[in-house]
DNA sequence: AACTCTCCAGAGAGCGCTCTCCGAATGAGT
DNA sequence: ACTCATTCGGAGAGCGCTCTCTGGAGAGTT
């Protein structure tokens, strides 16, 4: 910013054109005279010309740049969950192989969600991306009605209807009983996830669909998918059914937070109590014992929904992209 | 986008007033009449309007946008580093505070590295902060000569010279020998992290110095801050010198890998070898045995970064903000 | 040879905002 | 009553770029 960069003036100047034609060999239009384009190309080589985006993109209204929203309440903004991370860089690579950029935006208070709103109203983005949305967030709905592309990371809940990319949780946490059913365990508990999150409420429901299929009683904790509430919840669990020889848990950092709870309790995993989780984070390969669980495509799902927001809607295969878990066995069941 | 926003134009002819006064108004010029200001302040309202950013921008040349760039190999891209994400959040909003947003870059490939050049050089930001920088990169120099402000989360190779936030390697590494030392381990061996990254190279120095005052032998095995890089390097000092009673790992993931080969190996922890990780990172907490680790102030590192970034350099106090460590005692060691 | 057609570069009008003058109106001083 | 500050809103010139429209030159047609 210190002095002054060059600008297309300046360029059309050196190589004794007009600004337009400049610009054409910018934007790489075809109808420019090769000799022409290479002296203006000479030009802005010489004096190191770079567009001013500002100039751009108060004509072109377009701003190349998509906001990833990551709707989390403080609270839990200080519990990693080690996926996000993925999800950010997948995004953003995925987002710079278009030419766009990512710009990060928290929206976890009230205030930070305003801000949000103002910011894309002030047409800063092309689209908006969110992860980790809660109950009816009320956000999306409100962007979406300002024209600007907008898509979720997961499904959002029922009332918004905005296009997404999820996993099958219902389809894997069902994968996990049945393969807990396999094994011949009774007495099958879940830790579920937090219940204004649609991850939370599917794989719950995933689990009660598995178990009503095969009459068996539903035993259910719910925690906040952070790992102290899967040791709280793994406790109560053991309270209310001493006998239970099983639990599907409905993410790996619970799971985790189980394992440790079980471990107190004196229950030996998988003999007394088989454990299985849902995400197969990294860490869920070296707990003791490590972990059988649910692995998702957290790389295509990001991936998909970067295709979802960069597609405009009339050009979209689909607005709902689902993809397949899998199952991955483990010691702990 | 959709549908045309108000412009500062159509407030003015709603408030009756020119565009001066309504540019005034909304950046909170002192010198308008009262009555006015709520005229113009209840047709702002009435229109929803908000101003557009890039023709704004066009004439302040500030983007009110900070980069932050991640230059980090794509191989590395996958494997999680818990404390990124930490980062990444606090200085969002950090930032946020300010008014500012996060551009994030990834800045692994060389073509990447030239996107963030060129990037920066089109004006979109008004700083940048560089993670996780390796060996010389090029990138932070080349930015600062354009006279964007420039910093580091962490201190970069001596070759340049930028403001940085960093924490206290050296000591913490000395720390965690000294405690080995203390416990009264003779053959303490170390897995060292990359020695393109100054973290990597500061706390084996801690390590080398702790160990020199105390006239013990130095054994050394090189990793990359993976946890599979532990688990092999682990091994290779096992080879190298069975009798080792003790490893200082330089991050916790290594250590976490370190423990595993241990066990393998049929090492117990910490009666035949005592284990102490580097970054206190959640898993730490929950590894079998719990890791002794050498805990840093992330949140207060990224802070003071954005602080830096925020500073014109005539206003600092000071370029470099080194912030000390705790050794965290578990069972490990 | 006169005409039309195509191709391609230049002219110039904005995009929405900020900010520096300017001038009108008000109040104080003589 | 008249002059001189002083306050505060308006006019208008850009910021750097895109893009439509225009017009000149050369090629093709009759």
């Amino acid at each position: 910013m210190g002095d002054k960069r060059p600008t297309l003036e300046a360029v059309a100047a050196r190589a004794q054109v007009s600004r337009a034609t400049v610009s054409r060999v910018v934007n790489g239009q075809a109808t420019v005279n090769p000799q022409i384009r290479d002296a203006v190309l000479r030009a802005i080589e010489e004096l190191g010309y770079v567009p001013n985006s500002a100039a751009r993109s108060l004509v072109t209204r377009q701003t190349d740049s998509i906001a990833l929203v990551v709707s989390e309440p403080p609270t839990r903004v200080f519990s990693d969950d080690p996926l996000f991370s993925l999800v950010i860089r997948t995004v953003s690579s995925e987002l710079e192989l278009s030419g766009k950029q990512v710009i990060l935006m928290l929206a976890g208070s009230q205030r930070a969600q305003a801000r949000v709103e103002d910011y894309v109203a002030g047409g800063h983005v092309d689209g908006v991306m969110f992860v980790s949305m809660h109950g009816a967030d009320p956000l999306p709905g409100a962007i979406a009605r300002m024209g600007v592309p907008v898509v979720s990371y997961g499904r959002p809940a029922v009332a918004v209807d905005l296009p997404y990319a999820d996993n099958d949780n219902v389809g894997g946490a069902a994968q996990a009983v049945e393969h807990l059913l396999d094994i011949g365990r009774r007495r099958i508990a879940t830790i579920a996830g937090p219940q204004d999150m649609i991850g939370g409420q599917d794989r719950l429901t995933g689990y009660r669909d598995a178990l009503r299929m095969s009459d068996r009683r539903s035993i259910v904790a719910v925690g906040d998918f952070t790992r102290t509430s899967g040791v709280t919840a793994m406790r109560h669990l053991l309270e209310d059914d001493p006998e239970l020889d099983a639990v599907f848990v409905a993410n790996d950092l619970m799971a985790i937070g189980a394992l440790q709870a079980l471990r107190q309790a004196g229950r030996r995993v998988p003999d007394d109590v088989a454990v299985v989780g849902f995400d197969d984070i990294e860490a869920a390969g070296f707990t003791d014992p490590p972990l059988t669980t649910v692995r998702h495509p957290v790389v295509e799902q990001a991936t998909a929904m970067v295709k979802l927001v960069l597609t405009p809607p009339e050009e979209r295969e689909t607005d709902h992209v689902i993809l397949p878990t899998e199952l991955v066995v483990r010691d702990s069941a």
